[in-house]
DNA sequence: CATGAATGAGCATTCATTCAT
DNA sequence: CATGAATGAATGCTCATTCAT
């Protein structure tokens, strides 16, 4: 099965639309104990128990166990990307001039603060089978490669020749600056969510942190960053 | 039982010093496989076979599968937490007056580079196994509450107290310089390891980076944070 | 659990009625092999084989061994406890003046010679097990102490008042008649079932033996037991 | 291996006074286990921890566990057949004019009494594997019809020569004899222990019981049993 | 003699998957 | 489409037995 047909398939089986009762709930019950449990240590028949189907009735809609996985966490990547397919996000930010990089972030980071807040079982799913599911891990590298990397240099790219943030590779601002809105979000959400937090604050000293981190104005460095 | 008395316990059941040839193989051999396939993807048998001995003898020496997850991953907690527990340390910092909070993240990030290079099977299986153990989870939130994040909030205080870095929380300050180097270390030895990395440079660059972002020169911040 | 629900379960789910074919044969296949061999003696592969099922078979219709085992002798413990539980039997016994403690005893030889000649292997699992599972002695006690016995009891005052049988304390009498009655069954089906047996001689000697044993002529008695 | 060598050999391998202390250390906690779990569910690691000796010490003087099973419950054979093989026994039952039936079952209780209340592990073990050892059965069955049924035998046809016991066949007899002094002494030390005996009167009673319902005063009986 | 680590066959139990109804 | 009984391979774990020390 090719690596396009793959994903396809399933995002088109897993269409809400197209889903019967029955199916929704399995996804539903999946999800909830895939990320209590972790997908090897959860049992279909628990699964079908939870969903209130039987257990035969996994099978009519999902070949395996795998697929039922893949089927709950391949649409989070499509999700994950989607911001910087949406046709007017790259444009926007070459084009308004009062747009900078702390624009950008900021955006981002609502975003993804929304995604994540409402998708915090799928989120762990896809985090803990990643590191296992080399189809998982192939296919999101081809996604956020052809995707949000290809953006992210030109937009960093941009913002570094206007001068507005540092000459670090791009690789590195990249990393410095997804690593930044991941690590709050995973903190937030996956690691201290029974934490006190005030999100408004926190998340604009994210941003600060953030743009101080990245601002043209490392001045003394030994090394030159020119791209 | 105690929790100090199970981590104590299989410290002590693990030292190398005290382990048979045929257990330091099922550990290795455990370990690399854990990596590779996640703790419940891992038979015993599977095991059993890398390491060249008898399904048996893993029973021998770890009454449960678990016992032996947990006589991996628990020591790498004590190593994660060892540099702040080191007697030295925190005083070395107060004290000597051309220590800043530059040369503690400097150290930090150093002696955190090294240890997941050479450890990086084993921190695969902790990030893993950390989700889905319990035991783990609240020996991990101990020992970090009652070691490292007692020092690190006094070193931030310090260094803010010293105008040296940005007043936002500590806690906000110690999450934004554990992302950041968590975040860097992750990408350059799990996620991405086989790009090409300059590792001081990069290094380096992280540091400039968390610098800036939290020096002390947030001007128009709207809301101040003091302490 | 309560004890109740425990008993009750089991013998609805042992209800014949209700049970499959496998089922039936699982349990077909177990009585005769742990008759033969024992309960802890008798693997379940052993038993599927047998049956002529699958071994996760087993497991679907019981939880486990053990319920396998006590699905079997539970059951047993009610029919011996059946005559007593019969509406009509004490009443009987007492009433109807022609009654006597023989034609009582004749009648629970009669049918407990019955019961065991038909339930030979269930009743050696029954003995051999009634040692080790605590679930099974507890309730067999219950059931004893709450039904036979009180019965048994009133049975014996009832014709030691008439002046028909001896005054030994009743649970001497009790315990006489029922280890004469167990005697002879446990000799004939389970010890000596080979050697040449005129049952109707045999219980009819066996009555006597018993009817003169606890006859109300034991004159020379140095201890009167008086109730 | 012969029977008689069998059982010689385990008799004088089980020998006290050729045992070392090790080895009675494994005897003691082998038959107090054995007792309480069955032999089947007891594992030979359990045994030697109980009776503070490596496993291999067990096999250094058992060859397999099932040896030390037979070591333990054939000598109760030898012990129980004892009184039958005693010189003088039978010899004294015919010539002193002044015994009686009764006198020879007195005797048999109090001995069997005895015996029991001493051994009561051993001769749970023995009723237990009995069932289950066919080398057990035979050697019993062989031991019994030599010893015991012979001197029984002639005792009983001695005793309904002179008319002093009803002319039952004498295996019948023999069957009420040993069934009410077995039932009296399993009620008494295996299922009842705990209740209040007074094992005097107790036993006053059995004694009336048997020999009255053994008495040679049946008159109205339909079946003349003649020898 | 005693030890206890090592063995590997065997055990009860689980599980994803199939298929007749 | 849905069911759930049936499957049998696989799993974690136990155990009697062996043997080098």
């Amino acid at each position: 099965m090719s690596d396009k047909n793959w994903l396809d398939e399933i995002l088109m089986l897993n269409d809400e639309n197209t889903m019967s009762e029955k199916q929704k709930k399995i996804v539903a019950a999946a999800i909830e104990i895939f990320s209590e449990k972790g997908y090897a240590s959860t049992s279909t028949n628990e699964i079908a128990k939870k969903a209130g189907v039987a257990e035969g009735t996994i099978f009519r809609h999902y070949k395996t166990k795998k697929d039922l996985l893949l089927s709950i966490v391949a649409p989070t990547l499509a999700k994950v990307v989607a911001p910087f397919l949406a046709k007017g996000f790259i444009k926007e930010v070459f084009e308004k001039d009062h747009q900078n990089y702390e624009q950008f972030i900021r955006t981002l980071l609502l975003n993804r603060y929304h995604f994540v807040k409402n998708h915090i079982p799928m989120v762990r799913i896809f985090l803990q089978e990643i590191a296992f599911q080399p189809e998982l891990q192939s296919e999101c590298k081809k996604i956020f490669t052809d995707n949000v990397y290809q953006s992210f240099q030109k937009i960093t790219l941009h913002f570094q020749n206007k001068g507005e943030i540092v000459k670090f590779p791009p690789d590195t601002v990249i990393r410095m600056t997804m690593t930044t809105i991941i690590g709050f979000l995973m903190t937030r959400f996956l690691i201290l969510p029974d934490q006190q937090w005030d999100d408004t604050i926190e998340m604009e000293d994210t941003i600060q942190f953030l743009m101080h981190g990245l601002a043209n104005d490392h001045i003394e460095k030994e090394h030159s960053h020119i791209t």
